[in-house]
DNA sequence: TATACATTCAACCAAAAGGTAGAATATATT
DNA sequence: AATATATTCTACCTTTTGGTTGAATGTATA
């Protein structure tokens, strides 16, 4: 029952290349601000703005040791938007056939 | 496989509870954008731009008929997202329990 | 203590998002 | 022909996003 802006933040922050690719990353083990860092072309300061999404939606924790902040993946969010997303296929029938779907468009229609 | 771009913009347009809600309607059927717009409280030109953000992302097609445009929902771009949830899902192991992560984040640290 | 390192903060910029209002276009209806 | 309806187009505004650079902060290390 979390409210929508928990999703809406979780979807948004999936919604960028560099921030899945961070991910990513992360999901093969903790790695410092700096590491993660380092295989994209842009600066640090950037991606410390698009850990920074991934903090606000809660696929990223942070556990600070001395001048180092270690970063690591939270898997909850994830599990909650795949659960959004098969309880909406489900209810919104992709598994509907072309058939039944005509049948509600045209009754839709017939109003 | 699908360029990231198509992820982003599934991703990018779920991520908003508008667009969301525009979907749960049309995912009953089609319906007119006038239809579509009219239980929302933001202007018919706000909803119209919505409508476009899920055309882009493919969650939308439109069959005009004379004036009338009528939507409908499509889950291809779902089942895709749904795919690459559960794929990343998998091999990101939400699966991992709390002692396997650990022991891969000893590792990764003791390099 | 001085210096290097890890990180954020602050200011700035351009582009995109999300909204508004009004004009334009195309199609129905009288 | 005139009018009403459905929709988009254009222009505009504000906020957010994604990026930059340079300064500030905190912590190790020589």
């Amino acid at each position: 029952m979390s409210a929508p802006r928990t999703l809406d933040r979780t979807l948004l922050a999936l919604a960028d290349p560099t921030r899945r690719a961070i991910l990513q990353r992360l999901s093969a083990g903790e790695a410092r601000v700096t590491d993660v860092a380092e295989p994209f072309k842009m600066s640090l300061n950037a991606v410390s703005k698009h850990i920074l999404v991934l903090e606000r939606a809660k696929l990223v924790q942070r556990r600070k040791v001395g001048r180092d902040h270690f970063l690591s993946y939270r898997a909850e969010p994830m599990d909650a938007a795949a659960h959004w997303i098969e309880q909406t296929r489900h209810f919104w029938g992709s598994r509907l056939d072309a058939l039944e779907r005509l049948l509600r468009e045209e009754d839709a229609n017939n109003k």
